[in-house]
DNA sequence: GACGAGATTTTTGCATTTAAAATTAGTAGT
DNA sequence: ACTACTAATTTTAAATGCAAAAATCTCGTC
């Protein structure tokens, strides 16, 4: 939980200021769901739990709030982002648009070694045991999409990716604990990877596309039972964050 | 220059911290051109210009620098981001896609208000007058993009929108120079909102992306002249910013 | 005149402090 | 018991202070 100098004197981590790794951390634990939607994230308590001072705890909270993982109004204590469906649903039609963008891309350029690790994954979800771990699963088909948003080498499009990937996060793992629709599920990514090994980009963005609509079908359904019971929490502006 | 309360009483405004107001307004300077690109945003002399204490104005940058805008390397002087050629393409492909979406959803549910708005826009650009002020048509062929993705009611898409704009918004305002192109423009703009009246949403996001496709070969070209000139930074990670 | 080692100044990173706003607790009144 | 109002407490917003790192300057040397 501390927020030490890392023992591993690799490099790149020593450069990093103490806001980027609390807000590294604090990313990571919104996303696992340590932290969860609507939690109160009071600086002095933080700051105490990550052994850092307010001042860059703050800094990293604006980032995270910029990102849309946190909200926060002027003189209210920060939260965890709790996004509505409607706020769900519009970020998953962008983070289609983001993916299908990457198979356009990566279609007519595509190698061997790509091909071939998403082979791979499509190999592990359909063989994946119906008792299996759900995060297992989960991470399964997370590593697919990831693979191919990196593949495209385009690093503002991976960036931003990330950056909707962990807003819908939590969404995205529910979905996959639908076990009646996994199936469908490995067919279609199975699917993906036969258009782009054709180079056809476009097709397999397409194809991508109608895939997350289904994203969005499971998360209304999801939402229907857990949202009503989630407080609605009062808002100013639409400044920070996903409110 | 100064970050005063602002005189009028309305609401929204006075609940805005200091960090958010030098944010927008650092935003704006960058985007016009006050600051350029590459150059040193000392933290002691801007707070000073702004008339605030540094820990609003480093929270404003660190903002920035998430958006690409402002490039922070720990213990180094935060810059201007400076994108390369290879970095402006990827930038505008994420835009076009982006756009593209804000078209798709946009079509089947286009309003007459919203068609005659691109309307009027699409006339004042065909009858911009060869000698008119570059920023004047700069602003109408703005306007058209920004009508269209805000007319999408997608709150999460315009907002990563109007970040990807701001990244690219000095290469796109050199393109809007190129006075032989401009015909070229005007016409597909005219398409496109053809295409939006037949509620055909595909085809005009096709055709928007068509156009700023052009952007690319523009911005492309410019590079060759204005590129080299500026001074390449020593870069650490790729932690914040553009670099 | 160009270059480089070392001292000096400047600048960032972070902690701490102060002031203002919001929350909570308490109390009186109905 | 419930509300309305006030006082005490807590919490954020912003300014300031201090140590460490980087940038700049100085001054020999070649």
């Amino acid at each position: 939980m501390l927020l030490n100098q890392s023992d591993d004197h690799s490099l790149s981590v020593m450069r990093d200021t103490l806001a980027d790794r609390a807000a590294d951390l604090l990313r990571k634990q919104i996303l696992v769901g340590d932290l969860k939607p609507n939690e109160i994230l009071a600086e002095r308590e933080l700051s105490q739990k990550l052994n850092v001072s307010r001042t860059p705890l703050r800094e990293a909270l604006r980032v995270l709030a910029s990102e849309g993982l946190v909200a926060m109004t002027p003189n209210l204590r920060p939260r965890v982002a709790n996004p509505t469906l409607t706020q769900l649903l519009d970020l998953i039609d962008v983070l289609s648009s983001l993916e299908r963008l990457a198979c356009e891309v990566l279609g007519p350029k595509i190698t061997e070694s790509v091909l071939n690790k998403l082979d791979d994954l499509v190999a592990k979800m359909s063989t994946f045991p119906d008792d299996g771990e759900e995060l297992d699963f989960f991470n399964i088909d997370m590593n697919f999409h990831l693979t191919i948003v990196e593949a495209s080498e385009n690093r503002q499009l991976i960036t931003t990716h990330r950056q909707y990937n962990a807003a819908v996060y939590r969404a995205r793992f529910m979905s996959t604990r639908w076990t009646e629709r996994r199936p469908l599920m490995q067919e279609q990514h199975s699917e993906i990877v036969e258009l782009l090994r054709q180079k056809n980009g476009t097709a397999a963005g397409m194809s991508l596309k109608t895939h997350l609509q289904q994203l969005k079908t499971n998360v209304t359904e999801l939402f229907k039972d857990e949202g009503p019971k989630v407080s609605v929490v009062r808002v100013f502006g639409t400044k920070g964050g996903l409110n």
